[in-house]
RNA sequence: CGGGAUGUGGCGCAGCUGGUAGCGCACCUGCUUUGGGAGCAGGGGGUCGCACGUUCGAAUCGUGUCAUCCCGACCA
């Protein structure tokens, strides 16, 4: 390809609207344009290198057996009513109405369809198992796009669907897929973990997401450095602590007062009283469809909200107004604690604490480290004071107890006592044993060798493509450029002509470029008039792996120059057949 | 949806104590250059996001609105 007659409209500064490395460089390397927020073209770089990255996927599932479709974009909204994802979904479910003002929506997922097709064309257990996958569009009317390809509104995916005649067929097909990913993400060069997680709105009983390492991951999971044990950061549990840090003079009959003039945090709280962290209780007032609750975890801790909604069993959770703090606890943010919370409309109601009958609104709470030492320092419920020794039982009553604490690095695993550590990562995958879900809500049967018409039992599998993209860049890249590899860079290698006006120099070009194309290399060959600089700094930022240079010293030294992007290596060739070569064992 | 920031030639920015818009890069023409974002000379391009208001006069002040980005709730 000659690079004046493509289309590679790179920037020489950053994009203001980007933040990630990844996205700046994708825009400056003329990848992709935003059209709209979350809504991107792939310019023909970042198009070429996709259609790579969609091939090493393709091959793998193929050879898992998988077998591809395509299926609508554009799907009628009843499928949705049908299933009850329609209501599931909520917003980012993008409906609009036809000419007929029939309803449709864009597809944010497949699993309706595909269940459609496979009720209707699959009847005998004979046709099992069956998996069945695509790689195209999706659209979510996310709330917050950003990081372009990262998270955005419209996208690409590759979903994978099985369909098995019964749980271990399922097992069986799950472990072929999950065995795909880990080839696919293998070639690609990542490092990454399968860990189990929650389901979400797809939904079914079991799944792993596929989290790749990377400093910029918008994910946190937690992994043991001694048993491999991983999980996401509102999953993972560590062994609770028994807190015999307290100190003595907290183990006394009763509460005891500590001024705390103006100390809010617990770390100024820490710090003025000489105190460790982890002999305080930090109390935070929630609000949620059932009224306040008052969690409670210990003061060096982070409430892990997702826990805590699991533990209570709720679907919304976020932090109580500093009005409603003060009407419950009696005293501004920072002073809260577990005792004599009163109900939110400031009545003389108090908690009560002598017996379980709780006739108060307000939940309470207590991460499992809080049940097990019993002396802890709080908040008293009154400005500037805190409370010592107080005592779950005695001082105040708990309704739940629950891990309901983020795992923080350096906390022992609950299988091996290992040290743990967390990680930020960026979720690319994510595998899901769905069971009977979708084939019982759309009544998908097949008939099995008895004669009997059962569900089928299905899977899903999915891979953020776009995302995975973006990664490689973000993983791989300096500031001077994306560093892509071969399999996936947009071109195996650039030809650059120094200068177009000197014809010795360009005939050698010509005649490398048109030699390479003929071994079937995939060549840039850089034939615009333009100076040196430019065009060197060009074919760093787009991520070429390799590029032969040619000017004045190619002639007057009479050698091949290539230079590898990977450690900015160059190597010299005297003749062109060494050079041709050396970049067939390079790039086939 | 809540909190914050920003909208000025293609890109990045200045101008914002009101007086009719400027810089760098890019672009066009010519000549000279070509091993790491060249030089000289000439040139084109902006109803200052949009609307309403204040004013003799608005990029500048006020209100509203839209867009983009960041933080939070959600996710591949």
């Amino acid at each position: 390809m000659r690079y004046s007659n493509f289309f590679i409209p790179s920037l020489k500064e950053d994009p203001k609207e980007a933040v990630l490395k990844s996205h700046k460089l994708l825009l400056r390397a003329g990848y992709v344009r935003q059209l709209s927020g979350g809504i991107y073209t792939y310019l023909p770089l970042g198009l070429k290198s996709l259609r790579k990255l969609e091939e090493i996927i393709r091959q793998e599932m193929n050879s898992a057996g998988a077998v591809e479709l395509s299926m609508p974009f554009v799907q009628p909204l009843e499928i949705w009513k049908e299933s009850g994802r329609d209501e599931d979904y909520g917003k980012e479910l993008l409906r609009f109405k036809d000419r007929q003002d029939r309803d449709f929506c864009l597809a944010p997922t497949y699993e309706e369809v595909i269940t459609d097709l496979v009720k209707k064309n699959v009847k005998s257990y004979k046709e099992l198992p069956l998996t069945l996958y695509q790689i195209h569009l999706k659209f979510r009317d996310e709330m917050r796009p950003r990081f372009g390809l990262m998270r955005a509104k419209e996208f690409i995916m590759k979903d994978a669907y099985s369909f098995d005649a019964d749980e271990k067929g399922l097992d069986e097909s799950y472990k072929k897929m999950k065995h795909a990913y880990e080839n696919i993400f293998k070639r690609l060069g990542f490092d990454f973990k399968f860990i189990k997680a929650e389901a979400g709105e797809i939904g079914g009983n079991y799944s792993e997401e596929l989290m790749v390492f990377s400093e910029y991951g918008e994910d946190k999971i937690v992994i043991c450095n001694n048993c491999g044990y991983a999980a996401s950061i509102d999953e993972a549990e560590s062994v609770s602590d028994y807190n015999d840090s307290l100190v003595e003079s907290c183990r006394q009959p009763r509460m005891t007062k500590l001024s705390t003039p103006d100390k809010k945090s617990i770390e100024e709280v820490a710090e003025y009283l000489k105190i460790d962290k982890t002999c305080f209780a930090k109390t935070i007032i929630y609000e949620s469809e059932i009224g306040f609750i008052a969690a409670l975890v210990r003061g060096d801790r982070e409430i892990n909200e997702r826990k805590l909604k699991k533990a209570v069993k709720i679907k919304n959770l976020f932090l109580a107004k500093e009005q409603d703090v003060e009407k419950i606890t009696g005293a501004p943010c920072g002073f809260a604690g577990p005792f004599g919370l009163k109900k939110q409309n400031g009545s003389v109601e108090v908690t009560d604490n002598s017996n379980s009958n709780n006739s108060t609104n307000i939940l309470i709470v207590i991460d499992e480290e809080i049940k097990n030492s019993e002396y802890w320092i709080t908040g008293a419920n009154e400005k500037d004071w805190h409370m010592a020794n107080v005592k779950h039982g005695r001082d105040f009553n708990f309704d739940i107890s629950a891990d309901i604490r983020s795992v923080q690095s350096g906390d022992k695993c609950v299988k091996c006592q290992g040290i743990l550590d967390v990680k930020n990562a960026i979720e690319l995958g994510h595998i899901f044993k769905l069971g009977e879900k979708y084939s019982k809500t759309l009544n998908a049967k097949f008939l099995d060798e008895k004669g009997e018409s059962k569900y089928f039992v299905m899977g899903c599998y999915g891979i953020g493509v776009g995302r995975t993209l973006q990664t490689l860049v973000e993983v791989l890249s300096d500031e001077n450029g994306i560093n892509l590899p071969v399999s996936v860079s947009p071109f195996a290698l650039a030809v650059v002509n120094l200068n177009l006006n000197d014809a010795k120099i360009t005939e050698i070009a010509e005649k490398i470029y048109a030699d390479l194309t003929s071994m079937g290399a995939d060549v840039l060959y850089d034939d615009r008039k333009l100076s040196a600089g430019i065009k060197l700094k060009d074919i760093d930022l787009i991520g070429i792996p390799f590029k032969i240079v040619v000017g004045n010293r190619t002639v007057k030294e009479n050698k091949y120059e290539l230079e590898i992007k990977k450690d900015s290596s160059k190597e010299s060739f005297d003749t062109l057949d060494a050079l041709y070569s050396r970049v067939k064992q390079l790039i086939f």
